[in-house]
DNA sequence: CTAGGGTTAG
């Protein structure tokens, strides 16, 4: 609301200011209504009333339906009829719907102006998983003019579109990392009175700074406060990470300085990214040196967990993991407590190193401090020692867990069977500890993928009994076989006469 | 309700 008194300030100074403070007032008026509401009053004061186009019967009950009968019939005032329609919006619904438009062939600008509108919705909210599965269905990166497109046809179709509507458009460029069409947007906005906010600006300026061309970012940074906006926290966490990455760590170290000028404090998360940015390039002294200035300065800048466990990572990363082990004592002596990640970058940094003595040392001394479970360091090292080689360590863990009730989380049971089945080629003996992780109830955390492989592989070295154990038990869980393996799986099974157990598998794999 | 930022593993 700040923000539009001083835009609206700022229209007085313009020279026709006139014309500019009632289109102004409209839009102020629009802006502060919901938009269901808006469309109530559009459609029942201009809009004649048909509530029958003919496909809408009253055994439509179905949300998808319902909406889909709206998209499927070439009214160019989708939104209006959408709002209409008032039918419960879910995630799942909003993924059907879309898939729909897609299958029956529909154009794409269809089912992005659905999804645009249901994200704008008070109800409902696109997860970040919406975003990729738009993204995904509507193949946004092999065509980016569809973002243009969309803005176009709202254009076109005389469409009430707000700032709201803007930001998922802008969410849909961030999925598919398209920092130009997203630059294109954000100038777009006024065309449809919409002054973009400070969220705005941040998500192309992120953009261009993933995507390496920060000298853009810096450029519109310094445009904002040209429309009487000021870049934040985030803004300036997204150029420092946008220089780090292309190691320019003084470029990075300036604008901290800036920002100091300004009388404002950068916090811990600018600080930590900056300090990653110096270790990267290789710098680890100096490093140490901020990390020593952050725990001096306290407060905001205070170090934190992640903070220490990117210096940890630095350190590992150039093996010199046995110093890494100083930076945990120092963490620990500041009263900071490691967490999960902490403790999996230590593992891997030490076992990398031969260093598995040192490994079990620091869960020991870890798990007695219990800010991580010995169930999690121990799945951790697991995993590790899995992902350099020292299989047999690894699988002795994994064992000695299982008898004295430590719980393996989901990748280290995951990656056990998975190496157990594919590299070792002990396939049995991969279903044998299945059955034990059964047992214990363990089982659910276990990767759906890795039931296909067991069970790909069963069928090829002929474990009938195996296999069909294996398949009820899927069966009994509705796991999917996955794609590739079917073929193999349903040739052998046939064979084998197991014919009720294959009509049961395609059962579960049509849903 | 009212965004958006930093660390691991598969």
């Amino acid at each position: 609301m700040c923000d539009l008194i001083i835009f609206f300030l700022f229209l007085l100074r313009l020279p026709n200011a006139q014309t500019h403070c009632s289109i102004f007032l409209v839009i102020f008026f629009i802006n502060s209504m919901s938009i269901p509401f808006v469309s109530r009053f559009l459609s029942s004061s201009i809009r004649p009333k048909n509530p029958g186009s003919s496909f809408t019967t009253l055994s439509v009950t179905n949300p998808v339906e319902k909406y889909w009968i709206h998209l499927d019939s070439n009214d160019p005032s989708i939104e209006k009829a959408l709002t209409k329609v008032g039918a419960k919006l879910d995630s799942s619904c909003v993924k059907e719907v879309i898939n729909r438009c897609n299958s029956a062939n529909q154009s794409p600008i269809l089912g992005l102006r659905f999804f645009i509108w249901a994200g704008i919705q008070r109800e409902y909210r696109h997860s970040s998983y919406m975003y990729n599965i738009a993204c995904k269905q509507f193949r946004i990166n092999q065509n980016p003019n569809l973002i243009r497109d969309v803005i176009d046809a709202y254009n076109l179709d005389n469409c009430v579109v707000n700032v709201k509507s803007f930001k998922i458009v802008l969410n849909l460029c961030k999925e598919a990392r398209l920092a130009d069409e997203a630059l294109w947007v954000l100038k777009k906005m006024i065309d449809f009175n919409c002054r973009p906010d400070t969220s705005a600006y941040n998500a192309v300026i992120r953009l261009y700074c993933e995507t390496g061309r920060v000298d853009e970012a810096l450029s519109l940074m310094e445009e904002m406060s040209l429309s009487n906006l000021y870049p934040d926290m985030v803004t300036f966490v997204s150029m420092v990470k946008g220089f780090c990455d292309l190691g320019r760590v003084e470029d990075a170290s300036r604008l901290f300085k800036v920002v100091n000028q300004q009388g404002c404090s950068p916090n811990v998360v600018a600080y930590s990214v900056l300090l990653d940015g110096i270790c990267r390039v290789g710098n680890l002294e100096k490093g140490l040196n901020l990390l020593q200035e952050m725990e001096n300065e306290g407060g905001v800048c205070a170090p934190t967990v992640v903070t220490y466990t990117t210096m940890i990572r630095s350190f590992c990363e150039k093996d010199r993991s046995m110093e890494a082990l100083t930076v945990l004592d120092r963490m620990e002596a500041c009263g900071c407590a490691p967490n999960r990640v902490t403790i999996s970058t230590l593992i891997n940094g030490l076992c990398q190193e031969d260093q598995v003595e040192e490994a079990y040392k620091v869960i020991d001394r870890l798990a007695a401090k219990g800010s991580v479970s010995k169930s999690e360091c121990y799945s951790s090292l697991v995993v590790t020692l899995l992902r350099v080689n020292k299989f047999e360590e690894g699988e002795k863990v994994f064992r000695r867990m299982l008898v004295s009730d430590l719980k393996p989380d989901g990748v280290a049971c995951s990656e056990m069977l998975k190496r157990l089945c594919l590299k070792e080629k002990r396939v049995l003996v991969a279903f044998v500890l299945y059955n034990e992780i059964e047992k214990l109830g363990f089982a659910a955390c276990i990767d759906s993928e890795i039931y296909s492989i067991m069970m790909d592989g069963l069928c090829t070295e002929s474990h009938l009994l195996e296999a069909s154990k294996l398949a009820k038990s899927m069966v009994q869980k509705s796991i999917q076989l996955k794609a590739p393996y079917v073929q193999n799986v349903v040739e052998y099974l046939k064979k084998a006469g197991e014919m009720e157990l294959v009509s049961r598998i395609y059962k579960v794999n049509d849903g």
